[in-house]
DNA sequence: CTTTTTCTTGAGTGATCGTTCAAAAACGGA
DNA sequence: TCCGTTTTTGAACGATCACTCAAGAAAAAG
């Protein structure tokens, strides 16, 4: 059956999105990944095609990661809104964790990429969508339970939230922000409970 | 006394912000900035020094445009409440107007710049401290002037409205927040006036 | 006009970019 | 052990990167 890879698929693709996270897109290079991922140029290109393929791939498990740790949060929270504002708190512990970065991967990929690299962008475009989509349909849980006013719009609360957790985690990358983010991550996360009926 | 120069420095550097802000600065080539200036390599090194350099000068005209644009509307509002709300509704329009990009160009430049480019590091975060410092010189004029409560925190509402404007701008980056970027700049907008008194 | 000074030009520099591919190495099956 | 298959290696490729500099062009001074 011939030779078996000697490398972990999904140990490599952390690692690549580990780099690609704290360093972008265009400013990691082909070297930098090689040294990451303990890999050689043929090897990275029998397993993932292109350095592009390979930074959607890292993407793709970032967002997936995103969501499932939000999916968790949610489930373990009393309610909707409560998960909400623990999400929001949670991100703003980003400061103290040792993270690749501490602003979103998405983010960062939607500033630096620019329009010549459409199928890239819709792709960010899409996977911030999804997110979107998921506190939307928190805040529609909260309201259909009585949580929040029945008036609520579940769209745009999500927008506003989503919004503020981008400029959280990029005013978070600034040297200087560290004793400020959790105060305003608490902030935010007042503002979400305070939609309480 | 020699040959007289061709070209408008500052034409130039408008120019080259404009570039600059809509591409990032590890996207765009010295060939698109002699498109865009006119301007072949020898003239842009004999005038800026370096590709490195002329980005800082256009990211100082850029920082410095943003900061007099404060101003004006702080001076011509009615309270530094209603200057800054004014401020914040006037972001909102990016998504109507024909700017080079719709993110702002410190954030930008702040995501995309690793940790290994210490100096441009630091000028950025200088010039988004100046921004800061500004809202909370106004926070504190609104809290002597007795518009907005005695004891609120101006450095720390601040901070939190600047990270409120970074995520409004990023989120405008994307293709389709045409119409819910007003509304989150509103949203904003309404936070602030709803500390008065 | 001639000289002097300054600016502009654009071909060319070495370095590095992402990518390819032939050869070598390492496995399973017979 | 030998074969067939798959993976790994790393030198090499053309393209592009930021950047330089000798030569030409244009202005002011004499």
């Amino acid at each position: 059956m011939g030779r078996t890879a000697t490398y972990d698929r999904d140990a490599v693709l952390k690692a690549a999105m580990e780099l690609f996270w704290a360093r972008g897109y265009h400013t990691t290079s082909l070297k930098d990944l090689e040294r990451a991922l303990d890999m050689r140029p043929g090897s990275i290109y029998a397993a993932f095609g292109s350095k592009e393929a390979l930074f959607r791939a890292a993407l793709d498990r970032y967002a997936t990661a995103g969501r499932s740790a939000l999916e968790d949060t949610m489930a373990q929270a009393s309610s909707p809104i409560a998960g909400l504002a623990a999400h929001v708190r949670m991100l703003g512990g980003i400061v103290r964790a040792a993270a690749p970065s501490r602003a979103c991967m998405l983010v960062k990929t939607l500033l630096e990429t620019p329009e010549d690299e459409p199928e890239l962008r819709r792709s960010v475009e899409d996977m911030m969508r999804q997110t979107e989509t998921a506190f939307a349909e928190a805040f529609r849980a909260a309201r259909d339970a009585g949580e929040i006013a029945s008036d609520a719009d579940p769209e745009r609360l999500a927008a506003r939230l989503q919004a503020a957790i981008f400029g959280l985690r990029a005013y978070a990358q600034r040297s200087d922000a560290a004793d400020k983010v959790e105060r305003i991550a608490e902030d935010i996360a007042r503002d979400v409970e305070a939609l309480r009926n």
